[in-house]
DNA sequence: TTAAATTTTTAGTCTAGTCTAAAATAAGTT
DNA sequence: AACTTATTTTAGACTAGACTAAAAATTTAA
């Protein structure tokens, strides 16, 4: 159907979309796919002439609404595998990024809708993504990021923006996990630092911290 | 490590020596991976190189020790996926060839070793072939083909060498899979033809059939 | 054992997807 | 508004892995 290369550029600029709201420069592209700006520039232009995306010179791209469904599939493929790692393999939730990376890519239908039986039709990945369903309807929550909470306002954690190793074995560490209750008790707004209450414990988190992660309320 | 085409190169080859008992011919390479014979003995060349075959022109070539381990591990690993797809799954047993073929490529020895405690160690895949373990060693439990039984012996199914769709279905149809138990009732000698016992039934079966059914007595 | 047929290799071409270097456009600054 | 800087595109080159057509080696047959 598409090749690998094509299926990494329209996830990419899928991801990148929602970040800017506007058209996405292939600068963008090129830097989340760790590429120079010539060989974007090269694969927008020829997704564009497959209609998969709309691109005019010096100006972005936007994916069409075939593009949008072709990257909410390798996307919904990606979270059911890291379900399937996490759930039935046991790895962590830290380890299974770049092997859903590979998986992601194996091309057939009945095998991602058995998978997803298998799983018990899960709506989140381990990492608290939306799982997106087969016609590419994307189940957004309203979730907040930690730092905009308040003083007294509690929450439980339903994602995180980072996924790097780092920061998720921080996290571990820490015992926090999706689905941990997290209380806010104060806020530094020098430095953005918070105070937070995790069940018996009290926590000290920078403000990079709380930017990472998301919360329900 | 290896690209996609190396590794479909050397999984060609590792079969056909079975089949040849001596160097693989590039004819024949080309033949299996239904590609042009010039195409092969380039590939062959550079696989040459890289020290994981011996080749000599117009001699045909043989796996190196490094050779038959990557191969043994890219079979172990489509037969691991193919016993995940049928019991996990429930896929037919023919339906997971080219699923499987994907699946294969797939990086990661973590995954392969959980996925296989996740499938309690199988040692044989849906059409009765031995996983390598993890060191490429195969287990070759002695198995004869139906057509060399005589009249009298009995036997079960442990394997087919076809695996084409077709044939897969009509064993399925007569409800005979790997566990069957078989009995010669007779043969004829004219064209190979054979007369079966299974269960409270009798078969007839073309010389063609019994020879692509693996029987362990 | 020479000729014919077959197999295999070589030489050169093509495409996808990357790169570098240079040119073109857009954005920011005085 | 003109100039400088940053971004983006173009042009040309490279590699992997395929192909076609022709040459070379091997095998088969007369």
């Amino acid at each position: 159907m598409y090749t690998l290369a094509e299926e990494n550029y329209l996830k990419a600029i899928f991801h990148l979309e929602q970040e800017f709201n506007k058209p996405v420069p292939t600068n963008a592209i090129a830097e989340k796919l760790e590429m120079k700006p010539s060989s974007a520039t090269d694969m927008v232009q020829k997704l564009s002439d497959k209609g998969l995306l709309d691109y005019r010179k010096y100006k972005g791209a936007t994916l069409s609404k075939e593009g949008k469904k072709v990257a909410a599939n390798i996307i919904r493929k990606h979270r059911l595998w890291e379900v399937f790692l996490v759930e039935k393999l046991n790895f962590q939730w830290d380890e299974v990024h770049p092997i859903a990376e590979q998986l992601e890519h194996i091309q057939s239908d009945e095998l991602i809708n058995r998978l997803d039986a298998f799983l018990d039709h899960p709506d989140y990945d381990p990492h608290g993504d939306p799982i997106p369903d087969k016609n590419g309807v994307i189940k957004t929550a309203e979730k907040k990021v930690l730092s905009e909470l308040v003083k007294g306002q509690t929450g439980v954690l339903v994602g995180v923006r980072e996924t790097s190793s780092e920061f998720l074995q921080y996290l571990d560490k820490r015992d926090i996990s999706i689905g941990t209750k997290i209380k806010v008790l104060g806020r530094e707004f020098f430095d953005g630092s918070m105070v937070l209450q995790v069940r018996k414990e009290q926590f000290f988190i920078s403000k990079k911290i709380a930017e990472n992660l998301f919360i329900q309320i």
